[in-house]
DNA sequence: TTGAAAGCGTTACCAA
DNA sequence: TTGGTAACGCTTTCAA
């Protein structure tokens, strides 16, 4: 910059005052600026302009994900970009895997590089570190899983809701033995979602077979493992909830290769692209990903601008999209019989 | 850092000794100096850091995809974060929708955020503009396409092969009139994966109908419309290759609704996490987003640890991946006859 | 409209 | 093992 000053004639100051497009600069020593700039290949150096600057904004926002890989994250993570594109702030995106370590190492570096926010889809449970940053002034929304030991911003979905209306739906085809493969035990949303079919079994009369609620499946391999396991019982499910996308995807894998695909139902948690494509088309709980992400989104930016308040607690409600897989039968009770049961 | 100095009642220095982990200080210093640190909520500021460090590195990569939400982009993103964590950088990622002028605004970003290294799968056609940036010693590698007017490290896919493959494997299937649905013709890509499609018809005498080759659809809708209006042909097509996984989508939705998808043949560009469960399974043309990622990661790397020398030019093979809507043979065509052919 | 000087939080360099 | 001082590249403040 004192290059460019130099070569122009002028003061860095007013190099300063070019590059940043603020008034007081005659069009002829703003040209003959850039024309500088231009020669002597400069590049602002946004580091040291936040570095000084009084309004110190980084225009950096952290995004700590689960995956950015699995469609829900990249869904995610592609709304919350295009919600804050428009006010200048860029994403840092990170995947936690569930490993509360990582993410305590990532929001550390993102606090060292004075991200002007944080979305956090958090791996760890307790969340009582971040509150001297939030005490700092640093906004925070998490998003799918509620903040514990610690007050902010959050967009949730209606969990207990999603995983009732699975389960009911299914009870309403007439089924009695309804089967629940849930996520990692540690994971909120994942006990919540077992509340719920707890929920819609109790309010229907049925007694709940613990055999049938398998807690803690891995992955899609170890989804399909599972179901296989289910299907070999004396006295196997007639359907099959399932919590996750990825739960999902392994559990149509086994019932398919059980040719049975087109016997037992299935309504899955989140949505995902092709899930209309798969025979039969999936019935799933949807999440409406884009939404999640505008209103993350949308609270960061409020609290950017300076939005005092108590915290936000957006919960959406998730719906349920019958395609097909969720609306087979019990066998010897057609669909119209289980309703009026 | 100052306060924490005078807290500790040590110097500025040696507060960013103990800060930095580096040696020449006392066990019992620096005890005392990370209790005021704490005591007074000290976050270590990277920004400055970066400012005066000698080898003046922020740990940020530049990650410009065409879509985070898209699961090529996603997965690209997140084998290109794991191989970029183990080194201490964060991925800064943003999509550019094919828009060019996104491209060079979120370079710019970059560059003045002072950015170790940038990852692109450029939306514009054209490089020049990067050539001063890779002078001043940017590292900067392509993927997925490759620079132009200007020479990089990149990592592509054989294109031209790969849509020779798909497109001669649905003629030894026995098929004559084998459709294209291209993405924009603006992209690199897309014209290669034409040129694979003429070739393996030039190679089996067949001669090409330009009613069967669709350039520059734009989406999933698209594409549903563009199969379902060839199928309306007089003398329509009996297979089809798609460009890209969205196209691929679109057209196996269009043949589910006209009741075709077991008779007419498809191979899609791209292979997606459920392709092998719509019906009939998806045959793709795979390339292998993970090596690819890791191989992109490392060629940065490798640049960051000073190597010089020539850009490399890492150019995949994509494969076939047999699932059943490719092998769907030609009316009365049995496949042994068309291979005998 | 322009500029000089101070200072943002940190590290480099050299001296103690 | 420790500290003082300059400097990184920029913006702020105030004066011209």
């Amino acid at each position: 910059m004192k290059d460019v000053a130099q070569l122009a004639g002028v003061s860095v100051k007013t190099v300063s005052r070019v590059v940043n497009g603020e008034a007081g600069a005659s069009v002829e020593v703003r040209e003959r600026v850039l024309r500088a700039a231009e020669r002597l290949d400069y590049r602002h150096n946004l580091g040291a302009s936040t570095l000084r600057r009084k309004d110190s904004r980084s225009g950096i926002v952290g995004a700590l994900l689960q995956d950015v890989g699995n469609s829900f994250s990249a869904g995610l993570l592609r709304a919350l970009e295009d919600s804050l594109r428009e006010a200048g702030l860029s994403v840092l995106a990170a995947s936690l895997d569930e490993e509360p370590e990582r993410e305590r190492g990532i929001v550390a570096d993102l606090v060292a590089r004075r991200a002007d926010g944080l979305v956090l889809m958090p791996a760890s449970r307790r969340h009582e570190y971040l509150v001297s940053e939030q005490r700092a002034g640093l906004p925070l929304v998490f998003v799918d899983r509620r903040p514990h030991g610690l007050d902010c911003d959050s967009v949730t979905v209606d969990n207990v809701l999603g995983a009732t209306r699975a389960t009911a739906h299914l009870i309403e085809g007439g089924h009695r033995r309804v089967a629940m493969l849930s996520d990692l035990e540690e994971i909120e949303t994942a006990q919540e979602r077992i509340a719920g079919y707890r929920a819609a079994l109790a309010a229907a009369g049925l007694e709940l077979d613990p055999s049938l609620l398998v807690p803690s499946v891995r992955g899609e391999e170890d989804a399909s493992r599972v179901v296989a396991k289910l299907l070999a019982l004396p006295d196997p499910p007639t359907a099959f909830v399932t919590g996750r996308n990825t739960l999902t995807i392994g559990a149509v894998r086994a019932l398919r290769s059980a040719g049975l695909s087109h016997q037992i139902a299935l309504v899955g948690f989140d949505d995902f692209p092709t899930a209309d494509l798969v025979e039969p088309a999936l019935t799933v709980i949807r999440q409406d990903v884009q939404r999640i992400g505008a209103e993350v989104g949308r609270l960061l930016l409020d609290r950017l601008d300076g939005a005092a308040g108590p915290p936000k607690h957006l919960v959406l409600e998730p719906s349920l999209v019958r395609r097909g897989s969720g609306e087979i039968t019990a066998p010897g009770r057609p669909r119209t019989a289980a309703r009026s049961d």
